[in-house]
DNA sequence: CAGGGGAAAATTTGATCATATTGTGATCGC
DNA sequence: GCGATCACAATATGATCAAATTTTCCCCTG
């Protein structure tokens, strides 16, 4: 919905020569993570040539790249759609993100300055008043903002693609989830990732990033279950 | 080199109309993990549609999957080549491919039937006769089928996808030493493995695979960190 | 005579290629 | 040594072909 809308955001932000199969790749990508795709819900070629105004060859290229990532399957018959989740991929997903996004947490924490943990502790207010909102799309823009600036730091950049390869995988889902049960449940251990940070206490802020996906996951893979 | 030989083999191998980007996804990835392609070499498109013999729109989608995949870098000006890889990368991917691999031989432990055991250590023999010829490209194919073997009963397709992303980006690299050091110094703790296996004892299973990691990949290293 | 099953046509979508356009790097002249 | 020009490679489009799904219509059966 509102593909062509997009088109227009993105032409008009400061993008200067990026190739369209690029703008392609970073539009659909930000529509998959922040779950404006539904699982299940068939992507054509066709239909982004023509919401999108481009040729075929950028937006098959960005499909193509899109599924090495997991953020679209193959569905056999040259049919591309969005992934649903299953119980045993959450299970796999818990596993691995929380070795490897624990991992960036420990490596990020000494590396970052008394004004870097200031703008963390930032976006994680901005965060609360989406949740106090109920502004799903906002929370899921900034709950991936937040890890994502926290990771950065880590100076890691295969870790980093590992981890955004699993947010993608599950951004979907966790939006459905979301529209599901509201914001209010959502769980928040941004807070003590926040205060561990300020102490230079790797340990601690590895441990607490490992209870913020636990507890998010988890409820996905609840919630998952009794659809 | 031999592209063209490459592409007549699929040909005659029995597959049955799979899509051209496919073939040549496949191809290239094999080349590239296997170590036909050299770290740092440009790869062009033109270069591929002449070699290859097919049209640039499949070369074009099957550069740009290899590319999500880490497998190849863009390197800016619109130049793609294959990665080079630094010491951190290295750091990276020890903690990654220990992390995620251990967790899949212990899942895939108690999944093995006696006689897929059996495989698995007439695919190690086959191994060590290649160390004692010296045959560098056989070792790097059996040393995956071992691994890739082992992993594919653990029934975790995420958790495979993230070691298949790994082994694909230190490919190049590891040809490169294997060269340089021939397969003598090679360690190989695939003997540990399958006897941990028989014993179906899961945590000394996925120790002996976190060992073997450890060793190859400080080879490694340290054949990187002298060149 | 009505309803359901199946085959064939039509439409929709994907795959490939050939061609035009654009941008980049290199070379030659000043 | 610096700048303009030239050649080459990549990007992007539209056209064309192939495959799959859907629709429609006819025939058979109850």
């Amino acid at each position: 919905m509102d593909l062509i809308k997009n088109k227009a955001v993105s032409q008009v932000s400061g993008d200067q020569k990026q190739p369209a199969h690029e703008q392609v790749y970073q539009t659909l990508r930000a529509q998959i993570m922040y779950g404006d795709l539904v699982p299940g819900q068939p992507v054509t070629i066709q239909g982004l040539t023509d919401s999108l105004g481009v040729g075929m060859t950028p937006v098959r290229e960005a499909i193509r790249r899109l599924i090495s990532d997991g953020a679209l399957v193959f569905q056999g018959n040259r049919r591309v759609s969005v992934p649903l989740l299953k119980d045993s991929d959450v299970g796999q997903m818990i596993f691995a993100r929380i070795a490897i996004e624990s991992e960036l947490s420990r490596r990020a924490t000494l590396n970052m300055s008394k004004a870097e943990i200031d703008a963390l502790a930032r976006i994680d207010q901005r965060l609360d008043r989406t949740i106090a909102d109920g502004d799903v799309g906002g929370y899921l823009r900034l709950n991936h903002q937040f890890h994502q600036t926290l990771y950065a730091h880590a100076d890691a950049p295969i870790l980093n693609d590992l981890a955004e390869s699993l947010w993608l995988r599950f951004g979907p889902s966790l939006r459905v989830v979301c529209g599901r049960f509201g914001t209010q449940s959502l769980p928040d251990r941004h807070k003590d990732i926040v205060s561990a940070l300020r102490d230079q206490d790797p340990q601690r802020v590895a441990k607490a990033t490992a209870q913020d996906i636990e507890q998010g996951m988890e409820l996905m893979a609840g919630a998952l279950s009794t659809s």
